[in-house]
RNA sequence: CGGGGCGUGGCGUAGUGGCUAGCGCGCCUGCUUUGGGAGCAGGAGAUCGCAGGUUCGAGUCCUGUCGCCCCGACCA
């Protein structure tokens, strides 16, 4: 082994910013000579960037290695038939990189692996006695995303760790699930990550408890809860409790008011508050129930109308609309289908009408219109609204559900907002963004049942084995731990993870200097040091700029101090620097790079 | 898929329908320079995304098309 020389690495730095990278770490990793854009979402990775990459893998390896996961590799291309078996080649939809081979079979690059670790656990085990199992592998993945963004931190190819758990029972399961949890803290602390455990959804994977690991970051793409008594939640997957219900046999009969043109909330909270005053204080949004229309596809292609209503200063969140009608999906309720449904009055929908006197049920429940009528969890039994009517130009004060109107249920998709009381009771939620690492699964046995994979248990019966489903983004952790240390001046990484521990600068051009920064180089390489030698012949100025954008955790330059008999060291995190005499120069480099002492001293 | 923007040497960009498409960085040659992205001189490198159209004349205007980037709905 020997040192790298600046030279000779192939490494190309560029001078200014890439017109298409948005995120800090897409700007400096390009920069840096660590990836290139081969394809919209797909990069090819230069030597500093695989460095990085096999410094990361290194961690997980060992800390999933370290809870007794046994590693194995699968093709990632792969033929169709498993992934029909379990429905993901349609469930997975347009995600699917899906391709043919000659004879014009199907096959598809895989988008995770769980049908063939079943499949491989099932041609090999049939006994109680060779579980608990876990196996693992670090595989480039390929999902064709809507869109890709923001580099490397999310593409359409990407190398994931994924581990899965196989058990006889959920005792085991659920063992095998906190030893993944507690390895993927370690692997989180280990890259230095700031990070929360939040619930998820289980989404396209099934199965039922699931969290995620998020690296906290003002560029991550998923929004959590969490409040101060330690309730944490990806957005999708907050519950809001359904509200005690309420007495309302004070409330008055519902009457009719004249709201010509208030067919949004705000035009309707100016009207009501116009025609109908209330005697305490003004009405506003959240007296309003407002009642919001989607078409609801289901897998096997059948639509019909949902009407989902909640209070009028809510707003219905996608994601979370999503991930409760999953797998159902929903659409806009579009122009034609108002066409398709006249008894709905856009603008003016409400679960009630009037005639004469007479409150009738119009959605939900022994209704008129026989259309399906969710409520938000606020919208209990006893509440009072002011609502729509279903006719132009009018509202309605006073309808109360329960005894106006039954809705058929409760559907939990409002937006969550900042301030909101956890649903656990442990504070007002505040909402941060993050960026998905890791994702832990209990899936149960939807895999194991759908591909058969059972084994007999100790009375000679035929159990279906539960499994567990453990991923996380190790290319992605190229990028969020770019992101989360990177300045204004390139990449700082830490030591654990950089592509190399130190860069020898030569700063001079007489032949001591040459000879005593070679030296340095070769006692530390010696020592076990991953070192390069920056013997270009440029400006310092460029030494110094590639050294702090590539970012060495440690510089060293060797210059004009040698006349004095010191060498400059320099922390790249920490931005301190230090001479230091040359005698000592390799020691303290040392001591530096395996941390065994505090940062550098300023001189 | 919806909305917005952009395609001009390797990279970043300028370019009022009018002469030979300009600049910075990078690259090559020579000399000088060497502690914060050097200086001088010379040089290579572009059918202006593609196709069609308008025009005496198109990088510039029109139509189409392809691609990319950004913002939203999916995910490690």
């Amino acid at each position: 082994m020997s040192f790298d020389r600046m030279s000779q690495l192939f490494v190309r730095t560029l001078r200014e910013n890439p017109a298409d990278a948005e995120v800090p770490s897409h700007t400096w990793l390009v920069r840096g000579g660590y990836i290139r854009r081969a394809a919209p979402g797909i990069y090819s990775w230069l030597p500093l960037g695989l460095k990085v990459l096999a410094k990361i893998e290194a961690i997980v390896r060992e800390e999933i290695e370290a809870i007794g996961a046994q590693e194995v590799h699968f093709p990632a291309l792969l033929p169709r038939e498993p992934y029909e078996a379990t429905g993901r080649w349609d469930d997975y939809g347009p995600s699917l990189f899906r391709l043919h081979d000659r004879k014009g079979g199907d096959y598809l690059l895989a988008p995770t692996h769980e049908e063939m670790f079943t499949l491989l656990v099932k041609d090999l085990y049939s006994s109680y006695k060779d579980l608990p199992l876990v196996l693992y592998q670090v595989q480039t993945k390929y999902r064709d995303e809507a869109r890709p963004r923001a580099g490397i931190l999310r593409g359409r190819e990407f190398i994931m760790k994924d581990s899965y758990s196989f058990d006889v029972d959920d005792e085991g399961l659920a063992r095998a699930y906190d030893r993944h949890r507690e390895a993927y803290i370690r692997i989180m602390e280990r890259l230095g990550l700031e990070f929360v455990i939040v619930k998820a959804m289980s989404g396209a994977m099934g199965g039922s408890l699931s969290e995620e690991f998020l690296a906290i970051a003002p560029n991550g793409e998923d929004t959590f809860a969490r409040s101060p008594g330690g309730y944490a939640a990806n957005v999708e997957a907050v519950t809001i409790p359904v509200a005690q219900p309420v007495d309302a046999s004070d409330v008055p009969a519902p009457t009719t008011i004249h709201t010509p043109g208030a067919a949004t909330i705000a035009t309707l909270v100016d009207a009501v508050n116009d025609v109908n005053p209330r005697p305490d204080r003004p009405w506003s949004g959240s007296d309003t129930l407002k009642n919001v229309v989607f078409m609801v596809k289901s897998p096997d292609g059948t639509r019909s109308p949902l009407i989902v209503g909640l209070p009028g200063d809510r707003e219905v969140d996608g994601k979370r609309l999503e991930a409760a009608l999953f797998p159902d999906e929903a659409e806009p309720f579009a122009d034609a289908d108002f066409a398709a449904h006249p008894e709905l009055v856009k603008g003016y929908i409400g679960p009630v009408r009037l005639d004469g006197k007479k409150a009738v049920a119009f959605l939900g429940e022994k209704s008129e219109t026989k259309l399906r009528y969710l409520v938000d969890p606020r919208v209990v039994e006893g509440t009072s609204w002011v609502t729509g009517s279903n006719a132009p130009d009018e509202h309605l004060v006073n309808v109360v559900i329960g005894r106006d109107v039954t809705p058929d249920g409760f559907i939990d998709v409002a937006e969550i907002r900042e301030g909101d009381p956890a649903p656990d009771g442990s504070g007002p939620l505040t909402l941060d963004r993050g960026v998905e690492m890791g994702h832990v699964f209990q899936l149960g046995k939807k895999y194991a049942e759908a591909l058969g994979l059972k084994v007999l248990d100790r009375n000679g019966k035929l159990v279906t084995v539960t499994m567990g489903s453990y991923g996380f983004g190790v290319s992605r952790a190229v990028a969020m731990v770019a992101e989360a240390t990177c300045d204004d001046r390139g990449l700082a990484w830490p030591r654990q993870v950089a592509p190399y521990d130190a860069i020898i600068v030569i700063a001079g051009k007489g032949e001591d200097v040459v000879a005593e920064a070679t030296r340095i180089a070769t006692e530390l390489d010696a020592a076990g040091a991953a070192i390069v030698l920056d013997d270009r012949t440029v400006s310092p100025g460029v030494n110094f700029a590639d050294a702090e954008l590539i970012g060495f955790p440690t510089s060293v330059i060797v210059g004009r101090g040698l006349a004095d008999g010191v060498v400059e060291v320099r922390d790249r995190a920490a931005g301190t620097s230090a001479h230091v005499p040359v005698a000592e120069a390799v020691s303290v480099i040392l001591a530096a790079i395996h941390g065994d002492s505090e940062e550098l001293d300023l001189p």
